[in-house]
DNA sequence: CACATCGATAAGTAAAAACTTATCGATAGC
DNA sequence: GCTATCGATAAGTTTTTACTTATCGATGTG
């Protein structure tokens, strides 16, 4: 058969009111074009639907059925309707995220915030290396991913939105953890501890010391940002790291950040997505937020505003 | 939002599939045909419901939020359908019957042999006199009524299914019990215990004696079949009732029928309603079951068939 | 790189849907 | 009985729907 929403719209105020003119009144219809629509909803259903007794109207038994078919239908549409709506806003719905293992130690403080404004939003968080984001996003099973330099040669969209400060660290006993504008040159007189080839910080701390002219003492690699500072806090040499990573460890005086010529290194913190990929109202609004927001949120001494730079692949 | 089923039909198969060109193949249409209808629902939802990452589809969130709401949509419509045709096939339904009170004699046994063969039936039977019988006619109250003979001038349809024999009752040791072919003066000697003014039996009896020049001696009148039973049992006269009202009496022998020249007079049961009303499936059902069953089912004896006169006002 | 396949898009068409106004027949109330 | 009102019906119009075929651009695969 084929039913069609506006014979059980139609259909719905009639059974309602009993009356086909008012129907058609509240419908804004003329009441031939009510009886149209009834007469064409019974030829579908192969039943009278209303049973005429004078000039009142009755519901028959199938007309009952139908109007509460066309009442949970209704009830349906209603519902989807809501959510859609709410989809649309942003005020609700599921937010896929992924992110560098750096970002993982600021990027609760910021979807805390971000949750709070949208309780009603459901996010996913994985926190995993720099070449699974970029498959996740090829993959679709990321909507926005956070890192730091964006590749090159991809079809992706990247906006900077938090300054991401590359500093050197030192146990707090170090001979130059107290001097003032330390020459790059006594660097090349310190071990270096960094992150293994291929990590982000690793790229952007050879490409300094190469511009400067100088040379880097690597003494180990370490994978992780964890492992850096633990052997940095034993004194076996110097480490260069995002100071995004260093928070508690600089509150506890256990690192200090010597005050090097040229340092911080200043690169930025990168919010990406597929450029072909539409953005659900979440993804959008979270990313607004990061480039408006997360830079004043996580550095409040800064003066208010977005960082200088916005990146585009 | 101007949604439609063919909209969310398309979608369903789309979704389903994750593919345009494999949900136009499904639903016979041309691939582009989807891509409009998918396109239109998306105008009206206002968000996409696809992303689409290479060659292969994605539902969105919205999108699977239009899944479930298309599906539970599509469920109703088949669960509504699938009641619909089994109130048209009259496998299922409510029938509300009125009958006179000496109906309510065999009604019981018709109406088990009907609910037997379509369980799922309801039925409402109400037990009621003629003017109630013919107001809830009028007022859609009823689908169906049965009663005697029916009243002329209304808009009704009548159809007569069963014999009605009115005969004539006396207690087992009165003087004409064991008499044949007794000729109708004999009965001007006596006493007769009748109906109330009103009444089907009444009318029934009084023109039949007035066509034949007797006068009948009225001893009592009495408002029910049981009154007049008990009356006749106890020797207060004969009775003129309904053959279908006596049968357990009949068998235990405490009334017996009079062989009178003339009698049984035979009347009807009519099953009625009002020209104009569209009978539901059931209705439809029962009337015929009566027209076609109800007089081999309760007089078994008789030759197979329905009665020979159908009389229609 | 060539090729097959996917979905989007354009243009055109036949069908139907959705109304309208005008009118009719029936009914209930005065 | 007259009249107002109800819903049905007829006729006609405008709009929209629902397709089609043809073509394009993009993408993964041999």
């Amino acid at each position: 058969m084929h039913l069609t929403l506006r014979q059980l719209k139609v259909f719905e105020a009639v059974a309602r009111h009993l009356s086909f003119r008012r129907a058609a009144e509240e419908l804004h219809l003329s009441q031939p074009a009510v009886s149209m629509q009834i007469k064409q909803l019974e030829a579908n259903v192969e039943l009278p639907l209303f049973d005429h007794v004078g000039k009142k109207v009755f519901l028959t038994e199938a007309g009952h059925e139908m109007f509460h078919y066309s009442r949970a239908i209704a009830d349906l549409l209603n519902e989807a309707d809501e959510v859609i709506e709410q989809l649309k806003g942003g005020r609700r719905g599921k937010l896929t995220l992924s992110v560098a293992s750096t970002v993982n130690y600021f990027a609760p403080a910021l979807l805390s915030t971000f949750c709070q404004r949208f309780p009603d939003i459901n996010i996913s968080l994985d926190v995993t290396n720099r070449e699974t984001l970029l498959r996740q996003l090829a993959d679709n099973e990321a909507d926005l991913v956070i890192m730091g330099q964006p590749p090159a040669g991809e079809d992706l969209e990247a906006g900077a939105f938090m300054e991401n400060p590359l500093v050197i660290i030192a146990p707090p006993d170090h001979p130059l953890a107290g001097e003032r504008r330390v020459p790059l040159q006594r660097l090349e007189d310190e071990t270096f501890l960094v992150r293994e080839r291929g990590s982000g910080t690793r790229g952007a701390t050879e490409r300094f010391f190469s511009q400067h002219g100088i040379t880097l003492n690597a003494g180990m690699e370490a994978s992780s940002n964890e492992a850096i500072k633990q052997s940095v806090q034993a004194g076996l040499g110097l480490g260069l790291l995002s100071r995004d990573t260093l928070e508690m460890e600089l509150a506890l005086n256990r690192l200090v950040v010597l005050d090097v010529e040229g340092f911080p290194i200043v690169r930025h913190w990168y919010v990406m997505h597929r450029r072909a990929k539409r953005l659900s109202p979440v993804a959008q609004a979270f990313k607004r937020f990061l480039l408006e927001e997360a830079n004043t949120l996580l550095h409040p001494e800064l003066p208010a505003g977005g960082v200088s730079t916005v990146a585009e692949e």
